[in-house]
DNA sequence: CATTTTGCGTACCGTACGGTACGGTTCGCA
DNA sequence: TGCGAACCGTACCGTACGGTACGCAAAATG
């Protein structure tokens, strides 16, 4: 019995059962493989060997599971911690580098751009509930972890800047530009990826030559 | 033959009958107004006082009606010119404030965003074509505006870059970062415009501490 | 005026979806 | 061993959509 914590992934992290967990697992498996036209009540119940009686209990309706899928998805992301002490200004541009690597990895991971449009094709017909709640679960875990090296960089008298949050929205417009736009319409994810990587560095420097305090 | 039908809202701009145009109109705003979900033929055809069988002669089906929508749509906007002659430091920077404040206006408007999350929401169920289209059509505009904009201050002297396009990138990520993808998901457009049009000047600021020739 | 075209309104068809109901089966538990 | 809960598989229902066909009026065409 020891193969219980593998496939946490996440599902405790929601508070649900393990079979539960699989089961929103498969079905981000067909969001992502075949669009919301692939999430139909019927289709998860096939592909997760359960019925459909199950899914309404568990999860109230289709928006339900929906929702269920984000937050099941976001409690997999962990966010790293940074620490505060021996901050050079070598080693807070390699943090700043590391982070843009992983909003452009965050970004263009397939679950992500598959919740991310479905959430926005339900934005339109309905209050931007799920809208929200991505918002809520994704970007608040990477933003925290922006806003703690940044400030982290000003008590280091590393970086000057207003307030963090402006300061993190000028980062993240350098690193990723419209390449979210761009891959939600379509876009080769990858090919875009290899694009955009090597301007993290760019974006970085461009980053540092607005809000280093070195200078 | 001056500019007598100046602006037949784009109707004949991609060879349409007017007709067919107010069509397109109406279809545009079920569109704005209730999603994906509303646009359907028999509402299209019922808000246009048109018949289903005109709707399927006239584009062949439900995908060809979104594609001219998008053409449609495309074909009313119209593009400034810049003349490159007598570019001062200070008329540079109150073009490019300009130019932030249009590419905030045109991404947060109600067709645009409307738009948009038809395309996304079609992008993962099918090829790229519908994003491949709002790209080319619509971005292309305002970036071939730009990049005139952006050349024209580097032959004055005013700015450094290696490529426009790259320079493009950055201007467009410090003047929206996440803006327009927070409106995709539904938080409210004219609330986040307010928030950011005071930032397009600063957004300008930093652009030109970047790619400014003068230091 | 006769005829062809165009297009509106409606009815219709096949399909697919969300949601519900039910019989049968496994499993925990006393 | 008997019982109840959970759950699977499937069938079913109402609805709504995309697309097609038909009948008829109005306009265009000769």
């Amino acid at each position: 019995m020891q193969i219980a914590e593998q496939a946490k992934t996440g599902a405790a992290a929601a508070g649900l059962t393990e079979r539960q967990g699989a089961v929103l697992e498969r079905a981000l498996g067909l969001l992502v493989e075949g669009g919301e036209r692939a999430l139909t009540t019927a289709g998860v119940a096939r592909a997760a060997n359960c019925s459909k009686e199950s899914l309404y209990k568990w999860f109230g309706d289709r928006d339900g599971l929906i929702s269920a899928m984000i937050t099941y998805q976001a409690g997999k992301v962990r966010t790293v911690e940074v620490d505060a002490r021996a901050l050079t200004a070598e080693s807070l541009r390699k943090h700043l580098v590391a982070f843009a690597g992983d909003l452009i990895d965050v970004l263009s991971g397939d679950v992500s751009l598959a919740l991310n449009r479905l959430a926005i094709g339900q934005a339109s017909r309905e209050g931007a509930g799920l809208g929200r709640l991505l918002q809520e679960r994704g970007r608040r875990q990477i933003g925290k972890r922006a806003a703690a090296l940044l400030e982290a960089g000003r008590k280091a008298k590393l970086l000057a800047f207003d307030t963090a949050d402006a300061a993190y929205g000028t980062l993240y417009g350098l690193v990723v530009s419209d390449m979210h736009l761009r891959m939600l319409l379509g876009e080769d994810a990858s090919a875009l990826k290899k694009e955009f990587s090597p301007r993290a560095e760019k974006a970085v420097d461009a980053f540092l030559t607005l809000h280093g305090a070195k200078g």
